[in-house]
RNA sequence: GGGCGGAUAGCUCAGCUGGGAGAGCGCAGCCCUUACAAGGCUGAUGUCACAGGUUCGAUCCCUGUUCCGCCCACCA
């Protein structure tokens, strides 16, 4: 048994494991930290620590880790940088989730207890998503390995904020800002998501009059908050209210007296009532109205931060307040209305839909509230970022995600980055409890740097996640040191990622690298498609709803898994993944396996490659195959440069299975059988070895594992000919580049012919039921006797392939009696079927061939008839298409004749 | 209220810069032909959503309509 005997079907399970194993012991995933000049870079949109792998990181995945293949292969120091980040509020909630199970809750454990525990978590937990990365072949550089949290990135988020906020654009300040009461923190605005419920509009009377007799209604969503109204405010132009402006109102409830304001901003003539309730602690339209109109008012809070009501309301009396201090605003709010009922403030109330503000961690609805947090000035950063994108120095594949990119940089907000929550990085901030100053620095701090008073505390406030994921691409390389990996690597090539986070996390990225690198993070930004669950919905760690692609790598093997991502990533469509089209991807991996079966087992045990690939002995096929794999090496290479990355995966896929398995394995066999030894037998295991050699390397980037498996059982001497470098692995063999010489138009062309030929045979065959197994024989009929020569010397294509007893190819040739005809260019091809051939079909088959014809001909005809046409349209395409119609007609004339030959 | 994307074979989807509609699965027929039945060969199937327009010519460009999906937005 020779060592280059495969099995007979391909089993992923046993390779893979074994291959990457391999591959990560020599270190073949490993990038210099000087890439001397050749560095392709990637930094690997980091996970959550609390993931698994989902279908979008495994596209994600699998298309950097084609790029990085591709480029390793291509001879630059690819430099894949992988990573988790340490996802602050999801992480923490998944912790606390495991303590409740416990029935212990994180304030009993105490700060830093907790926080140790979370690292205990992340110590067991963390690491799933990194091994699933491996099961899938990514060529992640893991020496290289970072986690946002560890001490060097640790290091960089605090140099960043010390001098963002050494130069003003960290400030801390109250404002209105996303509150989650269930996560018991701020967010900030893009961590809300925003979802249309049904809801009701109470319109409520507010006296005007002492006695209550003029009263002026408002229309409300959240009743509850009324008693945290400051005012009600009307358009100043609507008729109805205009004179009322400057006087008060009683607030219902309670003993509070509020003004009656004019506001165009805020108010809407169309809407409600047309008079509007003013809450500045609880809304944010408010809260800029409040500005507006009354400055100099306190604005009332009614909220605590677990978003129940307060004990203590200003104005509202204790009667009420027993009834609902404590209690949740959702509570309370049926408190209200019913209070107001009873007390006959309620006018009406109407069904009315509206977008209600969720956390994007947990779903709660979000409240808005009144608290001191820490912001980052943004539109000093966006602009840089705009400009990048606008002169080109930033691209994004598809295009049209710029214009998501601008709209929101120009409209952009100031970043609230302060978390309540334990888990992430601690603010460097600390309070002086004797004068009140605030230090911010590198170093931990004993003392006020304003009256050195040792009674400073730090601020117990986090930063946001994405305030450490912002500066991934230069944190990971080691800044702000100055690295060698730093100069190597940076900026990267390519950011590759889902739509879903250009804000949070490309567009701070981008803005951040400007400001502190002075360079953008990367020079192209593919946006790849969003894998979707069944309903259309965005599968997300924290909704839950996330298929499992360990499942589909184990059924069907990873590459087959990775080629079927591969093949559906066209740019700017979404992905629903269907299991029956991995299973077509996992025939295909067997497809090629049994075609190496078929090459090795075709090679002599001493088997040696001759010299040059194409010698005098090389046949039609071989220099047909040769020519074809040119055209695979170039469209797949091109392809993956402009990251059209399904083209790549189809022209592959196309190249393998339908030109050299169902065409040229075919046809090499007339030589294969010749005795051993003989020169056709070489030059044609010379031309399947060495287009199989090349294929793999091709294929490798896509489907790393069976490449491998398979390229290792080829002879020596056939890895990477061409370059003279016989390396230890595919992973490190040379990316096949075209070989013009080995372009061959004119066998393109010949071979063509003698596969129309055979497809003719088969066509009659097929037609006319002939089993395979019945011995049959040929006329071909040709036009002029070079053609006749040409078929004459592949006849044995024909021969084998069509599976003929007999072949008479011949100018003077004429249709036999009893014979099926079939017409091609320049030839017409006779299979006669004395006692066999049934006339009445024979004549249906050659009427609907006569009849399609027939169409094209008219539409060609149409065409060409056309004047316009014949002089407007580009030469080329009007001498092609006249060529055409001047074949059909040849055809069509022909086919009559064989049909009136048939009564 | 703005913006984006989609509508192509029974299903899931490709069709790059306008020039005779494709793949996979499924379906029908014939085949276990010593690489592969996870296979081979052959075949059938499309008013390329609808209506206009530009053009010699439109699945492709423009306008509008309908139906899906998504993103953004402070309408109580």
């Amino acid at each position: 048994m020779s060592d280059r005997e495969l099995s007979k079907t391909y089993e992923p399970g046993v390779v893979e494991d074994a291959w990457y194993g391999e591959w990560e012991q020599k270190r073949y995933f490993h990038a210099p930290s000087d890439a001397g000049g050749r560095a392709y870079s990637i930094v690997i949109p980091p996970p959550n620590v609390t993931g698994s792998l989902h279908m979008g990181h495994a596209l994600n995945a699998t298309l950097q880790d084609i790029l990085v293949r591709w480029r390793r292969m291509s001879g630059d120091s690819a430099l894949w940088l992988p990573g988790t980040d340490h996802a602050g509020i999801a992480t923490q909630n998944v912790v606390e989730r495991q303590l409740a199970a416990e029935k212990v809750d994180r304030h009993a454990l105490g700060r830093e207890t907790f926080i140790g525990k979370v690292w205990e978590w992340k110590k067991e937990y963390g690491g799933r998503i990194i091994g699933q990365l491996k099961k899938l072949g990514a060529s992640c550089d893991w020496e290289r390995e970072r986690f946002t949290m560890d001490e060097g990135l640790s290091q960089a988020v605090r140099e960043v904020f010390v001098r963002l906020y050494e130069e003003g654009l960290i400030y801390r300040g109250e404002r209105l800002i996303n509150w989650c009461p269930r996560c018991h923190t701020a967010l900030s605005d893009i961590e809300v998501e925003h979802e249309d419920e049904k809801g009701k509009l109470y319109h409520i009377a507010y006296p005007l009059s002492d006695d209550g007799n003029i009263r002026l209604t408002v229309a409300t969503t959240r009743p509850e908050t009324m008693l945290g109204d400051t005012a009600v405010a009307v358009h100043p132009l609507d008729p109805r209210y205009k004179d009322l402006i400057g006087r008060t109102v009683a607030l219902p409830l309670t003993s509070r007296r509020i003004p009656i304001v004019g506001d165009a901003v805020l108010v809407d003539l169309e809407f409600g009532t047309g008079a509007v309730k003013v809450t500045p602690a609880h809304d944010f339209n408010d809260y800029e109205a409040g500005l507006r109109q009354t400055p100099n008012l306190p604005r009332v809070r009614i909220l605590d931060d677990k978003a129940d009501i307060l004990p203590d309301i200003p104005d509202v009396p204790a009667g009420v307040l027993k009834m609902l201090a404590g209690k949740p605003a959702k509570k309370a709010r049926g408190i209200v209305v019913q209070l107001l009922q009873e007390q006959g403030f309620l006018v009406t109330t109407e069904d009315h839909g509206h977008a209600v503000g969720k956390c994007y961690r947990c779903k709660s609805v979000v409240e808005p509230y009144l608290s001191p947090q820490w912001f980052v000035s943004m539109q000093p950063l966006a602009a840089p970022a705009i400009e990048a994108v606008e002169k080109g120095r930033i691209t994004f594949v598809p295009k049209g995600w710029e214009n998501t990119y601008f709209d929101w940089l120009r409209n952009i907000k100031d970043w609230c980055i302060s978390r309540q929550i334990w888990w992430g990085h601690r603010i460097p901030a600390w309070y002086c409890d004797d004068c009140g100053a605030i230090t911010v620095s590198r170093e931990d701090v004993g003392s006020c740097s304003s009256c050195k008073s040792a009674k400073v505390r730090q601020e117990t406030d986090v930063l946001d996640t994405w305030f450490s994921s912002a500066l991934w691409p230069f944190s990971t390389l080691g800044w702000p040191a100055k690295t060698r990996e730093l100069a190597s690597y940076y900026p990267t090539a390519v950011l590759v990622t889902g739509f879903d986070i250009i804000f949070f996390w490309v567009a701070r990225m981008i803005m951040m690298g400007l400001h502190f690198m002075k360079e953008a993070p990367f020079r192209h930004v593919y946006i790849h498609a969003l894998v979707r669950d069944a309903e259309g919905q965005k599968m997300s760690k924290s909704k839950g709803n996330v298929i499992d692609p360990l499942t589909m790598i184990e059924q069907y093997g990873a590459d087959a898994f990775r080629l079927t991502l591969t093949a559906m990533a066209a740019q700017g469509r979404d992905i629903k993944l269907a299991p029956e089209r991995i299973e077509g991807y996992r025939n295909f991996a067997n497809k090629l396996w049994n075609a190496s079966r078929f090459v090795f087992m075709n090679l002599d045990d001493e088997f040696t490659p001759n010299a040059g690939l194409l010698t005098g002995d090389s046949s039609l096929a071989d220099r047909w195959i040769l020519s074809r794999l040119q055209a695979a090496v170039t469209e797949t290479h091109n392809a993956i440069a402009d990251y059209r990355f399904n083209d790549a995966a189809s022209s592959l896929y196309h190249f393998i299975w339908h030109e050299y398995c169902d065409w040229y394995l075919e046809l090499s066999k007339p030589s294969l059988n010749q005795e051993k030894g003989s020169p056709a037998r070489k030059a044609a295991q010379t031309a399947l070895v060495t287009t199989l050699e090349a294929t793999l390397r091709l294929l490798h980037p896509i489907m790393p594992f069976i490449t491998e498996e398979i390229w290792q059982k080829i002879p020596q001497g056939v890895r990477g000919a061409g370059k003279g470098t016989a390396a230890a692995s595919i992973m490190i063999a040379a990316y096949p580049q075209a070989d013009e010489s080995l372009r061959n138009a004119g066998a393109e062309q010949d071979m063509q012919m003698v596969m129309d030929v055979i497809s003719a045979i088969r066509n009659i065959r097929g037609e006319m039921n002939i089993p395979p197994s019945s011995q049959i024989a040929a006329i071909i009929k040709v036009e002029d006797g070079e053609l006749g020569r040409h078929l004459e010397k592949n006849a044995g294509y024909v021969r084998t392939l069509a599976r003929l007893a007999e072949l008479r190819i011949g100018q003077k040739e004429a249709k036999p009696q009893g014979a099926a005809a079939g017409v091609i260019k320049g030839a017409e091809v006779y299979v006669p079927l004395e006692g066999v051939l049934d006339l009445g079909q024979e004549r249906d088959r050659l009427g609907r061939e006569l009849e399609r014809i027939e169409k094209d001909i008219a539409l060609f005809a149409k065409k060409l008839g056309n004047r316009d046409f014949v002089e407007r349209a580009p030469r080329a395409v009007v001498e092609k298409d006249t060529a055409k119609l001047e074949e059909l007609k040849a055809k069509r004339e022909k086919l009559e004749q064989n049909l009136k030959m048939l009564g």
